[in-house]
DNA sequence: GAGTATTCGTTGTGGTACACAACATATCTC
DNA sequence: GAGATATGTTGTGTACCACAACGAATACTC
């Protein structure tokens, strides 16, 4: 809620042009006067108080030949960052991303068996520790973690990951104490849809359903409004858990006939005769393979997809459908199948509006989303990195 | 998007004051000045605005035994209005509504056959301008229109209205230009779901799902973040086209085993050996009848409810989930049982978040949540009404 | 029943933020 | 090299809210 004094019309403006910086890459300042809609003198103002915030810098304009005074451009400083976490079943990745979109560095430390929340605190703070990023000089935002599994927004609880095993497992907080950073933490899937969102398919639109195929399941995260869909504790999105058929084929949370339990990666690396694959190798295996048996299963397998999606385009009326991991390959293998289906389940006003696409980002994906999750505060209130 | 001048702060906080009012109630100057944080003199200031407007007013202040100097009462005007317009298929229902929530009056224009567009548009025109509103001083900010079918909400088109059997039919626009009115139109479920959280079930959340079971098919809709969830172009919401069994029963819009398809009145009527009864009729026989085929009846459309419901924690994460119509008869009949199927098919901590209660609202349910579409522009900023 | 404490409206002052106009500056065009 | 064009810079004006001091209206105390 805004606090409802001039000062936060200060706050919503530095915001603005942060953002439009964030999302666009730089900018001069007349580009920026012309987006917002402020007078060039505001403008200069805002672009001062974020130079000495230390948040962006100014160069010499592009020679291009543009008639009148040229305009400054104002990008943001690369030392400004978050800390990306992503723990998984056999690996946990810590990445440190720059606000202005680069990843600068990740550190992926393998586990032989899947680790604990303790362990996994750990090595995080350890490695956080490690980085140094007070040496050289940057500025850490925060630290967003992507967690495959069900997470308590509000204070940075793991309800529920059925994978790692972890079950009401503190690790906001813990992780905060131990970092002295701030933590936010959130769903994997969640993040996804963030960063497709504000980098990959859906920059465009302020609709977004994304749905990510991975080795352990299907999760869902959804962009409505141009803000993250959480739900009352942030648990919304969990298109995986679903239920699109009457069989009784469990999902990895226990339930039967969900797109979960019907769509798996599993199930198509097994028609394919491959025992493992990365994402890349899976989808070439997958588009090379035009046998009747793998043709049957991959039907199948779009027919409950399609039905999950007609759920989510009847639901959340999305611009966009962007389709993460081997769902995108299960898209690839038939162009124009998925859209068939779909079509015989979603209301057509809903349908017209929107498209099913691969996603974008690659392997990146999770760390940009959960950067842009630990920045978030830091978008929406500039002037708090100083506080 | 806020405009980012400064007296965009006395936009929101006019609208903070008028919300306060239009949501909690008659106020004191002091409560209000609590309840936004504002200083005592910015609210003399904000609601001198109002009243300038026209509407607040203030009066004297209850002799209850309080410390200190009496503060004002701050109400709204009854004269600020809404125009709620609802066509069915059998009637046409227009309200005129108080700011101050009093259903004014409301004329019930009856069809003996489904009217199209122009009809309904003729009547609303003649009626609203017979309704005298500027003879009577009153302040009409706008009409608010209920259909029961899928409208874009940005041009108000009707694009599917299966059981009125409008298709693509133009309806705010020609109504606005008839009465000279600004005229939005949205699904009647979206605007139940309205009403419900402003002044019903979910009143005290910002996370609801509201789902309707209606003589002729059921309909959904959403809140999320206190806002009401549109998607790209105001279809979202749509629960009663969500496939919940492998049946061939076909909805409305002509799917199979959807949640209207499986779940409907007219099933239960007929079991109960009625021909046709009003709502409170049907809860009646309903709860009275424990026949076998009742029973077993229920027990089967409770099923694909829970189905249904389970599908829209997982992905809605509500606090509140509230049934209208025959479906809150249906949870009546056995009050525990469909919080069980729910179990069976939602995640348990977005289930544990929720309550799954009987709408609140009666009768005049479209008519405030109509009304409350129609006061939209006028809560977001109030001093529009001068302009 | 008079004095005091308490609460709240009112008024005047100060601080912050943005728009606007006038001027200065830097490029392009011819 | 002069004019046109676009933009940064500076000073002024306006809108808005917080705060403090004061006044008003009630309840409480003895």
């Amino acid at each position: 809620m805004p606090k409802g004094t001039t000062e936060d019309v200060r706050q919503q403006n530095l915001a603005a042009v942060l953002g439009l910086l964030y999302r666009g890459g730089p900018a001069s300042r007349s580009s920026l006067g012309r987006r917002t809609g402020r007078n060039r003198s505001t403008i200069g103002s805002l672009v001062g108080d974020l130079v000495d915030l230390g948040l962006v810098s100014e160069s010499d304009p592009d020679l291009v030949g543009q008639v009148g005074r040229p305009s400054p451009v104002v990008s943001i400083r690369p030392e400004v960052t978050a800390i990306a976490v992503n723990p998984e079943i056999d690996a946990l990745t810590i990445g440190l991303v720059g606000l202005d979109g680069t990843v600068r560095s990740t550190i992926r430390h393998e586990y032989d068996r899947i680790p604990t929340a303790a362990q996994v605190l750990d090595v995080c703070a350890t490695v956080i520790a490690g980085m140094g990023a007070d040496r050289d000089g940057l500025l850490v935002a925060g630290v967003g973690v992507a967690v495959p599994g069900q997470v308590r927004t509000g204070d940075g609880v793991v309800r529920n990951a059925p994978h790692l095993d972890w079950h009401d497992q503190p690790f906001g907080q813990p992780l905060a104490e131990a970092t002295g950073h701030r933590v936010l933490v959130a769903n994997d899937a969640a993040l996804g849809a963030l960063a497709e969102h504000e980098f990959g398919a859906g920059r465009d639109h302020d609709h977004l359903v994304y749905v990510n195929g991975g080795a352990s399941g299907i999760g869902g995260g959804v962009i409505t409004g141009g803000t993250l869909l959480g739900g009352g504790a942030g648990y919304a999105g969990e298109l995986g858990h679903v239920r699109v058929s009457g069989s009784n084929a469990l999902d990895s949370a226990g339930f039967a006939g969900t797109l979960e339990a019907e769509v798996t990666r599993a199930e198509l690396l097994a028609a394919l005769g491959l025992p493992r694959a990365d994402p890349a190798q899976f989808e070439a295996a997958l588009l090379a393979d035009r046998s009747d048996a793998v043709a049957a299963i991959v039907e199948r397998q779009l027919g409950h997809l399609g039905t999950a999606l007609a759920t989510a385009i009847n639901l959340f009326n999305p611009e966009v459908i962007a389709l993460g991991g081997f769902l995108a390959a299960l898209q690839a293998y038939h162009p124009t199948r998925l859209d068939e289906l779909v079509a015989g389940a979603a209301l057509a006003p809903s349908l017209e509006g929107v498209r099913i696409t691969p996603a974008e980002l690659g392997p990146n994906l999770l760390m940009v989303g959960a950067a842009g999750l630990a920045f978030r505060p830091l978008l929406d209130d500039p002037a708090s990195i100083s506080g």
